[in-house]
RNA sequence: GCUCCCUUCGUCUAGCGGUCAAGGACGUUGCCCUCUCACGGCGAAAACACGAGUUCGAGUCUCGUAGGGAGCACCA
């Protein structure tokens, strides 16, 4: 049999990192045993489902490269499969008619609250032949015995039937609910392993009930335990649960995020860098942990870095060139990109950092940072500087040779420091303290942009001289 | 309230009864390297929630306590 999984998240958020990283799972359990991976969107609660909640989810899967073998499936498109399976359930007599009042159901639940007990329906339509159309179906639970699950990660967990009430299968409108289409298109799309937050274990019981109604055998579950923020709380929008785009937004890279996630709650030993064929290789359930486990954004920062760094420069130019963009940069203003990120791949987080690092090569900058210029646009490096703009001009070839040596001998010559000089050079080129290696700056700025800039520098430090 | 799940350094984790005076990683921190930021190198601090059992021996098994979490919808 092929191993089947399925991500099934329903649009009534933006889809965030825990969802992302159940999605991971999932995909990178078929992958493991060469399966089969669905998509299967269940928008089945129409007013809060979304079109835009439903393309995060495409989107944010395609940039991570979750790619599924059949889907995405709507379940608003499958009402008609799913009033089949009403109908053969209502045939067999697994479910029945309900028009109990909601009113009569509610008090129920609280006459047992307030006794102590767990707010259940009481079964009163079970023995009546309610018939009429408008009532809503419910469940016949099994009232004895009891529902094991033999979960892939929670290990045996035990369930009396006799703590489950009659659900709801289909409302008052005939729709559908939740524990009826899962059940349907895990069926139908011969789901064999079902991988899914520990948030749903408490259904898998019910779930199983209605698998035993249709004749057909419940797929192997591993509830995985859910994610929480640095502060061990439920995930909220700040913690990026405002949507996995954000990521990219921020400059992160997929393998990163990838990597960070399937070891959030799983290990493989000691091992901390995956890549993508490493985890389809070494991924289990056996080697997911049973308690939730919160995100580290430092973490997730240090992974980036080591992807970014280990990256082939040319695939970073089209994100590079998108943040750029954001930034409003013209690119035909500053250096070819993959020279840029040639050398600013190795100093920065995160794309975003790296873009918004380069601006000053492709954009002037109207003021220094105060705090820079005023340690080092100092009258004291005024005739280094002068003798500097010299020596720059006279470069035949601008190249990182070239351009160190030419400083290096400046500061030689003046009986300084390579960096005494070196830095005011750089806060006047580039405004601020901070900036790549300051023969790769130079370069990278071109020798017309790096005169212009030295020479306002020096008259900066000529007016305060004279001043 | 009831049912189910969880509990090793701040965080992610290794650990599957003795090899653990608990290992790795992020972060923190000391030193080195250095034209800035960063990288890199060498170190350091830092944890078995608590209490009973079982056992010659428990981080590892059992039970309880405490603390977290989830579910108990005509939501998914």
């Amino acid at each position: 049999m092929t191993i089947t999984t399925r991500f099934a998240p329903s649009p009534t958020g933006l889809l965030h990192i825990g969802g992302i990283r159940t999605a991971l799972f999932s995909w990178l359990f078929a992958r493991h045993h060469n399966g089969k991976f669905i998509l299967r969107i269940e928008d089945t609660d129409r007013a809060r489902s979304t079109d835009a909640a439903v393309q995060v989810i495409l989107d944010g899967m395609a940039w991570l490269g979750l790619e599924y073998d059949a889907g995405p499936f709507y379940q608003t498109e499958r009402a008609e499969r799913y009033n089949e399976v009403i109908a053969q359930l209502l045939e067999a007599g697994h479910v029945y008619r309900c028009n109990c009042a909601k009113e009569r159901v509610e008090q129920i639940r609280n006459a047992a609250l307030s006794r102590g007990d767990k707010p259940r329906y009481d079964g009163h339509c079970r023995s009546l032949k309610v018939t009429d159309t408008n009532a809503v179906i419910r469940f016949k639970t099994p009232v004895h015995g009891q529902t094991i699950i033999d979960d892939q990660v929670q290990g045996k967990v035990i369930f009396e039937n006799s703590e489950l009430d009659d659900l709801i299968i289909a409302r008052a409108d005939g729709s559908p609910t939740y524990n009826l289409t899962v059940v349907v298109d895990d069926m139908d799309m011969a789901i064999t392993d079902v991988i899914r937050g520990d948030d749903h274990l408490n259904n898998t019981p019910r779930q199983i009930h209605i698998f035993n109604a249709l004749g057909a055998n419940p797929p192997n579950y591993a509830h995985i335990p859910m994610i929480l923020n640095p502060e061990g709380k439920k995930l909220s929008k700040r913690d990026g649960a405002s949507g996995v785009l954000a990521y990219r937004d921020q400059g992160y890279l997929p393998a990163a995020v990838l990597n960070y996630l399937v070891r959030l709650g799983w290990s493989y030993g000691d091992q901390e860098i995956f890549s993508i064929a490493d985890m389809i290789a070494a991924f289990d359930t056996k080697g997911i942990n049973k308690s939730a486990a919160s995100i580290n954004p430092e973490k997730l920062l240090w992974l980036n870095r080591h992807y970014l760094k280990n990256a082939e420069n040319k695939t970073l130019a089209k994100p590079l060139a998108d943040l750029l963009q954001n930034l409003g940069i013209n690119l035909n203003n500053g250096p070819d990109l993959i020279d840029l990120i040639d050398v600013q791949k190795h100093r920065t987080e995160t794309l975003r950092d790296m873009a918004e690092q380069s601006v000053f090569f492709y954009n002037d900058f109207e003021t220094y940072d105060e705090h820079a210029a005023k340690k080092h646009l100092r009258p004291v490096i005024l005739t280094a500087l002068q003798a500097l703009q010299g020596a720059l001009q006279q470069l035949q070839d601008w190249n990182n040779n070239n351009i160190k040596r030419a400083i290096e001998e400046t500061a030689a010559q003046l009986e300084i420091k390579t960096g005494r000089l070196a830095q005011p050079l750089r806060v006047a080129v580039t405004g601020t303290s901070v900036s790549p290696s300051i023969d790769d700056t130079l370069r990278l700025l071109g020798q017309e942009k790096t005169l212009r800039r030295l020479h306002k520098g020096i008259a900066l430090i000529e007016l305060r001289c004279s001043s």
